[in-house]
DNA sequence: GTTTCTAATATTTTT
DNA sequence: TATTAGAAAC
């Protein structure tokens, strides 16, 4: 089993007893070392039951779970499993002993921004300085250092608005334990409150999970290091893996002062580099190496391979963003054309608006695709009004919840009458749902409004007795059936179908969530799995399509072929990075690129677009500085197969280095002219919103046509031609 | 109470 | 530019 371990791994599998501290360089193996090490553990005659594995993402859950059992007997005893989920599991077991309802809901960012804004207009304060993401961020952040709203106020030492933000804060604790709600901060923060309040608690799971493990540690924030330690402190098995040239969640509170000072914090323990990668080729891995080590905040290392030189780095410089997909487009069908796989082919990006137009040209070039991240299938609308109706029905506390479906399908209640409710509940310490069923105590209410406050009381008790006694599955269907809520939907619009679509993935989804789960199918167990997953999770490896994500959601993975788009100034790295004036954020966006970059196997694509559009206006761009960090010799510059009259004479990488590196540069284009309208009645199109259909009118109106358009779904509408979007229907 | 329009906002990354 | 939230009109 060991015979393809290097010594080092070895020695990592070998250290059982104390603290140890794995330097994992990308591509070093590190999955490889944690699951060995479980598998070592157990064979040493180490009860599974006591050992806990934390990652970050479901995703590297799964995976250690799946490697662990191939390699394991009884694995699946061990805690496998994510911060939040591990707080989440046991929290549900003990949270009452510090003031909350076991059953509680988790909020997710819009939820707590929903309550943040409803809080800003009672204190009247102005949204314009104080937005509710912002006053969000701050509230996240002082969970994340472990602060209380009473903490914050006091540092705030007489500061008027951070005064006011704590005053907020304060207020929204107390609003999240009337809706006995928790956000994701406060799953960490709560559990470290039980352990600290709890000593007894604290004591059954240190005795319990007698071995720690934690991977991607230089990620971990404050509250989450002081929950590792407190667990670890009485046996000091603690076990953490990790690399800081890969700690790119600086932005959400991860302090990467926690890797590298762990030997402050365990003395004895015995750390570990592993340097040796297995991943990458000699001019790939070398142009990384290169990169990072411009960084000043980090510890020593240098990571080698004994890989073959492979090919030298693609840079690509497009025209525009259109001509930087139709490169990446055309290099990826010659190479499949040639033998390669979709799956072997991967396109990152700093931000997720970059996948549209590469998104667009695969649509377009017929490449299969999938994208991760961007809006998340739990995020969508008609997933969310779901999700709605399922957490009000588990837990009648959350007002979040039912003012979100209270009216979603119509049923003639109005906001006046919410507010009316809102306030009768507020008045009386009691939730929404328990005011509405007093709605006859209501004076303002119109008879009318109380009835239909009545039936939709009805409505939601029909639901909770039903799912007292039936699957998660029969419930969403009992749902859909008795609000009429797929009919609802239906506009005969393409973007129906789809919702139509996801809510049939949701049934599916709970349909997996019960066979995994057989002993206990709970309702509240399915939404927070639900409220927990983040869209990487899904990721599957059989797919051959061409994966597209952040270099934030890349980590932890690995292509064949990589291409980094939008390799520019003022995109990677950010105008905000590169102008704050502060080096640790330009750092990260460094560590960002290193990640990028290591995620390559053979071939790496850099490319960007010497114009983009950005908030609708065109703007010039610079090559991103981070490329003359790597090696000249390791890259060269490519142009397009086949293309040379819209592309312009290469120029030299030197010139191109010397272009403006100030960005950005803004340049106004000019009014869009009239467009000519070159399709006639009779025509077939079709059109983005409503599908195809046939033209059967086009009347000039002033400056634009009028165009009467039948669609086969949504029947006869009138549109205006500048704003349609329409093609040919083939 | 519902629909339609306007205006603001966005572009950093997410458990 | 594209989307979305809030306001005005119906």
């Amino acid at each position: 089993m060991k015979n393809n371990l290097n010594s080092m791994q070895q020695a990592a599998i070998k250290h059982i007893k104390g603290p140890l501290l794995i330097f994992a360089g990308a591509g070093s193996g590190k999955t490889r070392v944690l699951t060995h090490r479980i598998a070592h553990l157990i064979e040493k005659g180490v009860d599974p039951y006591n050992i806990l594995a934390i990652t970050f993402t479901n995703k590297a859950a799964k995976e250690m779970k799946e490697r662990a059992a191939a390699i394991a007997d009884n694995s699946d005893r061990c805690w496998i499993s994510t911060f939040h989920s591990a707080c989440v599991r046991i929290l549900r077991i003990d949270i009452d002993k510090i003031g909350y309802n076991t059953r509680f809901s988790i909020f997710d960012a819009a939820d707590s921004e929903r309550l943040i804004k409803d809080i800003l207009e009672e204190l009247n304060l102005d949204t314009k300085l104080y937005p509710a993401k912002y006053i969000a961020s701050v509230i996240s952040g002082q969970k994340n250092e472990l602060k209380t709203p009473d903490d914050f106020y006091k540092a705030s030492a007489g500061d008027f608005n951070k005064s006011n933000i704590a005053e907020v804060y304060n207020l929204y604790q107390q609003r999240l334990k009337l809706n006995n709600a928790l956000d994701f901060d406060d799953i960490i923060f709560n559990t470290v409150e039980l352990f600290k309040q709890c000593p007894d608690v604290l004591e059954r799971y240190q005795n319990r999970f007698y071995y720690i493990m934690v991977d991607e540690y230089q990620d971990t924030n404050n509250a989450q290091y002081m929950l590792v330690s407190l667990l670890a402190k009485k046996y000091q098995n603690i076990c953490v893996v990790g690399d800081d040239d890969q700690s790119i969640y600086g932005w959400r509170g991860a302090n990467i002062q926690n890797i590298l000072n762990f030997n402050k914090d365990f003395p004895k323990a015995k750390v570990i580099k592993l340097e040796q990668n297995y991943r990458s080729t000699k001019t790939i891995l070398g142009s990384a190496n290169s990169v990072i080590s411009n960084n000043v905040t980090r510890s020593e290392k240098s990571l080698w391979t004994e890989n073959i030189s492979g090919e030298k780095i693609k840079v690509y410089k497009a025209e525009n963003e259109r001509d930087e997909a139709a490169f990446t487009a055309v290099t990826i069908k010659l190479a499949v054309q040639n033998g390669a796989k979709y799956s072997d082919f991967a396109v990152l990006y700093r931000t997720n608006s970059q996948s549209r137009p590469v998104e667009d040209r695969f649509v377009i070039s017929d490449i299969p695709y999938r994208i991760y991240g961007g809006i998340r299938f739990y995020e969508r609308a008609e997933i969310k009004d779901l999700l709605s109706y399922l957490k009000a029905i588990d837990n009648p506390s959350d007002n979040i919840a039912l003012t979100r479906i209270i009216n979603v399908p119509r049923r003639n209640i109005g906001k006046i009458t919410i507010q009316e409710v809102q306030q009768y509940a507020y008045e009386n310490g009691i939730s929404m749902y328990y005011a509405i069923k007093e709605s006859d105590q209501m004076p303002k209410l119109t008879p009318r409004a109380t009835v239909s406050l009545e039936k939709f009381a009805n409505l939601l008790d029909g639901f909770s007795d039903f799912a007292a006694t039936n699957t998660i599955t029969a419930v969403i269907k009992k749902v859909l059936a008795d609000t009429d809520y797929i009919k609802s939907l239906q506009d005969g619009t393409v973007e129906a179908a789809n919702k139509v679509e996801n809510i049939n993935e949701l049934l599916t989804k709970a349909v997996e969530f019960e066979n995994a789960n057989p002993e206990e199918p709970t309702l509240s167990a399915f939404l927070a799995e639900v409220s927990l997953v983040a869209d990487i999770d899904n990721y599957e490896e059989q797919a051959d399509t061409v994966s597209l994500m952040t270099m934030h959601s890349a980590k932890g993975l690995e292509f064949a072929n990589v291409f980094i788009a939008g390799f520019e100034e003022g995109i990677f790295p950010t105008y905000r990075s590169a102008t704050s004036g502060n080096l640790d954020d330009l750092e990260e966006e460094r560590r960002l690129c290193y990640v990028g970059i290591t995620r390559a196997k053979q071939t790496l694509h850099l490319t960007w677009p010497a114009s983009r559009i950005r908030q609708g206006r065109e703007m010039n761009s610079a090559v991103s500085r981070f490329i003359k960090e790597i090696p000249q010799d390791n890259y060269e510059y490519v142009y397009m197969q086949g293309r040379s009259t819209t592309t312009k004479p290469p120029i030299s990488p030197r010139k191109a280095i010397a272009e403006k590196q100030v960005n950005p540069y803004r340049k106004e284009i000019p009014a869009p002219k009239n467009k000519p309208f070159n399709f006639s009645v009779g025509d077939r199109v079709r059109q983005m919103r409503y599908g195809a259909g046939e033209i059967i009118a086009i009347d000039s109106a002033g400056a634009d046509y009028e165009v009467t358009i039948k669609f086969d779904i949504a029947g006869e509408k009138k549109l205006m031609a500048n704003l349609l979007k329409l093609v040919p229907e083939n």
